[in-house]
DNA sequence: AATATTCTTCGACGATCTTCGATATAGTTG
DNA sequence: CAACTATATCGAAGATCGTCGAAGAATATT
């Protein structure tokens, strides 16, 4: 199975607005990616749950909001960590998760 | 099959920006089929060249310029006009495809 | 009306995605 | 070290997606 990395973006060095120039395949593939990550309402809700707490969330409490069972809640944290948009940090026996707004960021400038 | 037609988004009427309020159920649903129209490589191109021609542009060109057949392209086509990131107008035989930033403006609020 | 042209819809196939139970791994505690 | 806990990975089932050929619909031309 490929690897599915999903490298974080720099909004200058990546990709201008689409507004701008045509996208080249290669800035569309790595584009694509990181929309995918949010193209899942259940990541949203789980992003929106990380962003909106301030701080950091427990993958325990993730679990509980998202009504979804823990394997597939790890697996959609793992895509939104390997998409940039939030952190991974274990401590002890539990996970935090925390935003990462750089990437948020280099994805809005890329729609304007 | 079920219709997929996706609404045009008040940014404001819809959804707080992710980082804000976590969002619920339908509003999630909502974006994520809106990000979805995003995530594919060769709709960010389809977009882009729309978005960058400045005015107007023709199916047909939107075919040669993508390498991929032409129910392939009408199909992806469909999946943006849907997701109000373009506007579609028939004059005669051809059919003409135009920007529609405020979606694109939509997304972005969402995004921060 | 007959034909040609541009685009959409249909039907199908393979690939990818979401989901969850079962199992493995990492870390803690007694 | 053994038992326990939180999370990750595996494997499989079902759904969705991207793709294209074939067929259909709309419009123009002769």
């Amino acid at each position: 199975m490929p690897a599915r990395k999903i490298a974080t973006i720099d909004p200058i060095a990546c990709c201008s607005p689409v507004s701008a120039v045509a996208l080249d395949a290669e800035d569309a593939e790595l584009l694509a990616r990181s929309f995918a990550a949010l193209s899942d309402p259940i990541r949203l809700r789980l992003l929106s749950h990380v962003s909106s707490s301030g701080g950091e969330v427990c993958a325990c409490d993730l679990v509980t909001a998202s009504g979804r069972s823990q394997p597939t809640v790890s697996h959609h944290m793992k895509i939104l960590v390997d998409a940039g948009l939030v952190e991974r940090e274990k401590r002890g026996l539990w996970v935090w998760y925390r935003a990462a707004p750089a990437q948020l960021n280099a994805l809005r400038a890329v729609l304007g």
